[in-house]
DNA sequence: GTATGTACCTTGTTATGCAAGATACTGTGT
DNA sequence: ACACAGTATCTTGCATAACAAGGTACATAC
């Protein structure tokens, strides 16, 4: 899978699983994972950004599997953002789509 | 626009014009420029890497208008390659937005 | 001769994802 | 008691690609 792709993609990806339902870390690496690979590497650096932005806020909670998750839930301004970012990748989607197929030519 | 959303995208933004008409840089940035913002300052350090990879060839032409322009002519390596990052795209795009809309919830 | 448009290129900065590792808790098998 | 696998967190250093800002040079118009 191209890395480069992901560059952004991610944050929204997180974003929308959690305003779906409040995950933990591990939680959200294997739910992405379903679609799209992700590593661990990648997902703990980029929730502590969503947090220093205040997109999502954090709460610990005990587990009987191992040691104390760290779930992280949506504010009203990462729900926002959420939005916004999602819209956005819409409209750049559309757009490098209408460029691959050649729309913007004349005779095509 | 999100910078990062074009990381890895404009090369098969690149690649996709190319396959229907040879360009040279300067104009790449136009064409491309009418759905997606780009600076001169990426296009050609790309093109470069295209061309160091022996996915283009170019050759030298002269103007009227201004200094000679370097176009670009896609290898047969090129097409494989447009043709396969192309649909790696489409592959991505829709887990992505798979993962967007929760259809990988159940009770959604 | 100065400005504008065309056309090329390079350097340094920034952002993000990843591999590889560290830490620590729980349960299972020997 | 000990090792191992699974769960769960986090950090460090590296690679990549886009961009802003700049430089060079040709042609034309004023």
């Amino acid at each position: 899978m191209n890395i480069q792709f992901k560059k952004g993609v991610l944050e929204i990806c997180v974003l929308s699983v959690l305003a779906y339902k409040e995950c933990y870390g591990y939680e959200l690496v294997y739910e992405i994972s379903k679609q799209i690979d992700i590593s661990e590497g990648t997902i703990y650096p980029l929730l502590r950004r969503l947090k220093d932005e205040g997109f999502v806020t954090t709460y610990l909670q005990e587990s009987v599997e191992g040691p104390p998750r760290k779930y992280y839930r949506l504010t009203e301004s990462g729900r926002k953002e959420e939005h916004e970012l999602k819209e956005e990748w819409m409209r750049f989607t559309a757009a490098v789509n209408s460029l691959l197929v050649g729309k913007n030519h004349a005779a095509e």
